[in-house]
DNA sequence: ATAGCAATAGACCGACCGGTCTAATTGAGG
DNA sequence: CCTCAATTAGACCGGTCGGTCTATTGCTAT
């Protein structure tokens, strides 16, 4: 069985929103790519626009968390681990080309019902943060310094991440690790 | 003489895009918020959203140096200055709004025109890095390590607006100087 | 005073927006 | 085979979008 008509919206959606953006993109848009009629999109999403968005940015949370997980399975030290991530987000950034942006910002700090939106961005977020310092707690750190180095990944992932979009060079990815430490 | 026409539009609209991005809001919403009629803006900027767009993002680059300006300014060393820097924007992040974002990503990522936008977006973000870098050496630092150092605050400021927007908290900016040093 | 240009004012336009609704198609259970 | 619900298909809607165009106002130079 091949992909969900409702999976291939939502992974269409994700793919159109980090690049233009909630408002940038629109649903005929949307459904010209994937190949689907309008019908398709209100049958699964009965709430239209913003039911998408939100499959769309949970979608690209699960990816995301996805990604950390696999690259700090793999590592023997923290350091090691945070050096697998940003490079394997420098190979995503070069996939998805160069003007795409963080999905969870690019969904969810525009759209409707702002503040349902931005509540969810933190979640998901704070999710990734968690997560890291999870690994950072496995492969040895303290409580205390690995709460700090999670949130100075996570921060230098979205800044770093910034500056590779505008100078269109995901060497600001990969040099990532060299500032951290 | 108070102040222009231009000036007004172009700065209400760096207001709006920065809350809402480019594709957010609407001319009628600016000009609604201005209190002009839209024959005025087709006359100030004859390419319409475009040129409002970039004076905008013009404006909030200028007004962004003139922050990192006056927090180096006074700073003795340059650990104090980035101190500074970043209890100024928490304070901005307050008066602003806290689901604003940077003026440059919310202006320059999007809109028409794709590569010279963004290609704007690089040359205001390597001018706040530069800006930096130069406050930096005349601290005493060396030119190597202020180049390093400029480009870690540059992605501490970004990564550390976007978790405070997320989490509506201007404490993640106070915040950040500890996580750079 | 008035000629002439800069600026303001807003009605108007086609295109596209998100969303609704009805009809056709599909496929599993009886 | 037939039934009937799930799904696909797309015409259609009012509203808003960015943009154009004509008229009027205000100011300045002569």
């Amino acid at each position: 069985m091949s992909i969900s008509t409702k999976d291939k919206l939502a992974w269409t959606a994700a793919k159109l929103f980090q690049e233009k953006g909630f408002d940038g993109v629109g649903l005929n848009e949307i459904l010209a790519a994937a190949g689907l009629p309008k019908g398709s999109l209100y049958h699964h999403f009965p709430n239209g626009k913003k039911d998408l968005a939100l499959e769309a940015a949970a979608l690209a949370d699960r990816e995301m968390v996805r990604i950390i997980n696999d690259a700090f399975a793999s590592a023997e030290t923290y350091r090691h681990g945070v050096s697998t991530l940003f490079h394997k987000l420098a190979k995503l950034f070069e996939l998805l080309g160069s003007h795409t942006g963080c999905p969870i910002s690019e969904i969810l700090f525009a759209g409707p019902d702002r503040n349902e939106f931005r509540t969810r961005s933190a979640t998901y977020f704070n999710g990734w943060i968690a997560c890291i310092e999870g690994h950072a707690i496995r492969l040895g750190e303290t409580e205390a310094a690995a709460q700090q180095q999670a949130e100075r990944l996570f921060i230098s992932l979205q800044g770093c991440w910034t500056l590779a979009r505008a100078n269109e060079d995901s060497d600001q990815l990969r040099r990532a690790p060299e500032l951290l430490f």
